[in-house]
DNA sequence: CGGGAAACTGAGTGATTACTCAGTTTTTTA
DNA sequence: TAAAAAACTGAGTAATCACTCAGTTTCCCG
């Protein structure tokens, strides 16, 4: 079960910053210190061994995302919304590799053949946009947020800013970092009430 | 120069749509109708190729921006700004192959060791951002948009918003287009003076 | 211990890859 | 129209690829 382990940990950051066309099994087995011949023992193909990193990759957001709201109080829907963003771009500098793999294309182009592919992918896109437009639902019921907002719509706005901002900083377009207090300033006026 | 133009014209579809490492140069020769030496003669190599392709796709969306911005008659900086997403995303579906191509990790991983594709992108993203803050510094000029918005930064923001949703559409993620006008109000939120 | 199962090995395989090159065809030019 | 230049060809090459498999080692349980 170790040589198993560190195929996953190998794989995930190889896939994520070479890509899955650029990562052979070769390079693979000599990085884990493992045979080839145990990566097909594990894992039935590579396309398989990615399917398996993104399965963990889904549990591994959906279990932060839910230890994130475990007993915490928001004053507001509008602050419980800021701070989602604030831990979305925590997370993704900690998991930094994770992130950078799911914009991957490789994974889109299973899904089309794979529906494994597709139910992981749309499990971590909807959690993250469900938790979003949770918190403006909430703002809108006490108050902080606006009530012409339209709750999913401006939800996944909100995502593919976050989202955005998370490739920029991956491909060190941009100092992503420097952008932080906009974009909470961005979420605020978008979102808040009138005054 | 008929073949060359053919090869240019497919490898952009292919590596838009396959990825750049599963495209290979036979099925490149056998959907151009040219011999695979053909591909060799024009462009020294396949990386050779993909720069010759994003020369052109930078060439044409800064062409494009250049044309969109002559004789057009602005009522305000807000209206401009609101303008350029709509042109941006307009560009977005008309180039679709392009801008998807935009977002292969290939460039990035070839702008690490070539600069020739680093400047290139430097050139596309810059145009474009440009072309953003300068909205929000006229509108800050004629009193339509926020002063205590911060250019630079917010052109970011935005053109980080844009593309993401350009993204989505890409990819299939979610239906972007339903999504337009809650963009546009968006940014009329975000950036515009408080009446 | 003993023995069966699980984990692991690495040489081997056929397919595919990017790229070359010596030669042919087409186009341009004088 | 002849010669030079440019465009094009496709078989050939060495390297690399994902994956297999027969055999070996390690582990666990009675």
């Amino acid at each position: 079960m170790k040589k198993k382990e560190a195929i996953l940990k190998v794989a995930t950051v190889l896939f994520a910053n070479k890509g899955f066309a650029d990562t052979s099994g070769q390079e693979l087995a000599r990085l884990t210190g493992t045979a080839e011949g145990t990566i097909f023992y594990h894992f039935k193909s590579k396309e398989g061994l990615l399917l398996a990193i993104l399965e963990r990759v889904r549990d591994e957001i959906l279990d932060q995302f839910e230890r994130f709201f475990e007993n915490r109080p928001f004053q507001s829907g509008l602050e419980m919304t800021e701070e989602v963003v604030s831990f979305y771009l925590y997370l993704a500098g900690l998991m930094e590799d994770k992130f950078l793999l799911l914009h991957r294309h490789a994974l889109y182009k299973f899904s089309e053949s794979n529906p494994e592919f597709r139910e992981n992918l749309e499990a971590i896109y909807n959690c993250l946009v469900d938790i979003f437009e949770k918190a403006i639902v909430t703002g809108q019921a006490d108050g902080s947020i606006h009530p012409d907002i339209h709750p999913r719509k401006s939800a996944l706005i909100l995502f593919t800013m976050v989202d955005g901002l998370v490739r920029f900083k991956n491909y060190n377009l941009y100092d992503a970092g420097a952008l932080f207090n906009e974009l909470m300033q961005t979420c605020r006026r978008m979102l808040q009430a009138d005054t």
